[in-house]
DNA sequence: TCCAATTAGTTTGCATGCAAAATATAATAC
DNA sequence: GTATTATATTTTGCATGCAAACTAATTGGA
């Protein structure tokens, strides 16, 4: 009995595990279409809402972590998504700018989330309000590291 | 207000992304005294519910990849923590089994799952078991995958 | 003003996550 | 019984996640 808390059933963390890589996976074939990995749709999608911001902002708005990203915006500018503009204030800085084809790809991105929403079993408004409130209690404590 | 479902505020899997990422950090500096990551620790977990099993059991229980498995288990091997032995009802498949440190290092990880605990914001046993139930729900359509 | 401490990014090395191809062995169809 | 198909595991190649070391530029204080 001692060791309950040893169980795989038991553990939080291997549910969050499960849950983040399912997901992910759900969203593959359809990101493919636009080319770009999940690390990759999440920095468009923090562009999208702010675009010409540092990478430290980045870092902050996605929790990705700072070497990773490093790698994945360098292969967005590769891929011709986006560009970086020298910031002028402080030259130890890049800023990140989506080009044209940055900005219209988010046209492509629009139906995404319902069409993996579609492939998520059905939670109603009140369990989905209550999971995002109980994920964001868990994630609070991650806001600032 | 067409692109409101882009926004990261509305990601649940950017939710689960940061929190699977999260818990397992608060666990690296624990992880790190039994001389384990946590994938690995998550094959220790299922192989201290239930030893000598195939590789492709501790796939179903741990939901780790098969590719990446096999490179997880040969270096729990090469830590002397686990051994191969030979199925010899079918020759395509191995056996894997905890050695006698491996064993004894479930002793030493006993207090680790109410060290991480401690670490995390209080969430009340209604909330928490909301949480489970919620999370399971989401995971159901992994189980089989 | 000059140096120590800090900050923004990059690089490096290791450990997965994952898809796809490759191997080896079993089970089935015929 | 032999060819086909399916299953268990490994291998390969690419993309992170992450800690730690490193570079360049800025800031704070004496």
């Amino acid at each position: 009995m001692s060791y309950d808390l040893l169980k795989l059933k038991n553990q939080i963390c291997h549910r969050f595990y499960i849950a983040s890589n399912g997901i992910t996976r759900l969203y593959r074939p359809l990101l493919n279409e636009l080319d770009v990995t999940y690390p990759q749709y999440l920095v468009l999608m923090a562009l999208w809402e702010e675009d010409k911001v540092t990478i430290s902002s980045i870092v902050d708005q996605t929790h990705i972590d700072g070497g990773s990203l490093t790698l994945i915006l360098n292969k967005l500018k590769k891929k011709n998504i986006i560009e970086y503009l020298k910031d002028k204030q402080d030259r130890r800085s890049k800023i990140v700018k989506l080009t044209l084809k940055g900005e219209k790809l988010k046209e492509k991105a629009k139906e995404i989330p319902l069409k993996v929403a579609c492939q998520l079993p059905k939670l109603t408004n009140s369990e989905m309000k209550s999971l995002y409130t109980l994920l964001d209690k868990i994630n609070a404590q991650f806001k600032e590291d």
